[in-house]
DNA sequence: GACTAATATGCGTACATGAGCATATGTGTA
DNA sequence: TACACATATGCTCATGTACGCATATTAGTC
């Protein structure tokens, strides 16, 4: 076994501390280039399968180069990942972190909706608390 | 109790179909603002308890007009909320899943990290696998 | 090699946004 | 009211980047 064992994290940005040069940059990038509504429907086109860029923009609605620098963006942080098959290039999500990541976050802007709809209508809840039902 | 009760999603990025209008724009949205070092580094600081602008401004070495700035737009999406304390705002974290959410994409790129390493020396694993060690 | 389909890339433009500076606003005190 | 401290906000400039267009590159077929 390697030397380091523990399961201790380097980067943890909870933790004060445990932030090596350019971690912070690392993090900001991966987040940046989740940050793009025509990358996201990437990733919700590509949740239920591998797909070609030219089936990719048709169904974003994006064009092929953009789609293509789209998915490059994505490649580059390891969030998809490219296989050729012919003439076609077949992405694919690769990092399986990001189910977890999307759900989070879609979690959390629905407590937020829930909240500020609760306001006006405290009768009127988004079902976003699956906990006690 | 109301007539919605499901735990079922309407935003979710996982599922197809189930995007309404705008919520591509919306999670876009949450993730740019977590797309900014500063940002980060402001998250980062506030993550073991509530400080004053001018405390976060020196803590992470921006400008005091930078950091109210960056402070408003993680406000925004409802990262941090802001109290006031006679003359001064007092911010803290207010989406409990942003820690998760750090915790996910540090993992993510620890492992992504430690991939890389292993090509040049198979020997070193950064310890980010918590599973069975 | 010539041709076709699929994908990637170079280039120019438009737009969003972060930083710095000065300054306005707000809050408590004498 | 005058003052001091803390924070917020116009304003301008510089930079990054998404898009559209044309075109280069790659892979397969004849």
């Amino acid at each position: 076994m390697s030397r380091v064992n523990t399961p201790q994290r380097f980067i943890n940005l909870r933790q004060a501390g445990s932030l090596p040069d350019g971690a912070i940059e690392l993090i900001a990038r991966r987040f940046a280039v989740l940050s793009e509504p025509a990358r996201l429907r990437l990733v919700h086109a590509l949740f239920d399968a591998e797909k070609s860029v030219n089936a990719l923009a048709e169904e974003t609605g994006s064009s092929q180069p953009n789609t293509s620098r789209h998915l490059q963006a994505l490649a580059s942080v390891g969030v998809v990942s490219r296989r050729r098959e012919g003439p076609q290039s077949l992405y694919s999500i690769c990092d399986p972190s990001i189910y977890k990541l999307c759900d989070l976050v879609c979690g959390s802007i629905e407590k937020q909706l829930a909240r500020q709809v609760g306001v006006f209508n405290p009768d009127v809840r988004l079902g976003a608390q699956p906990r006690r039902p």
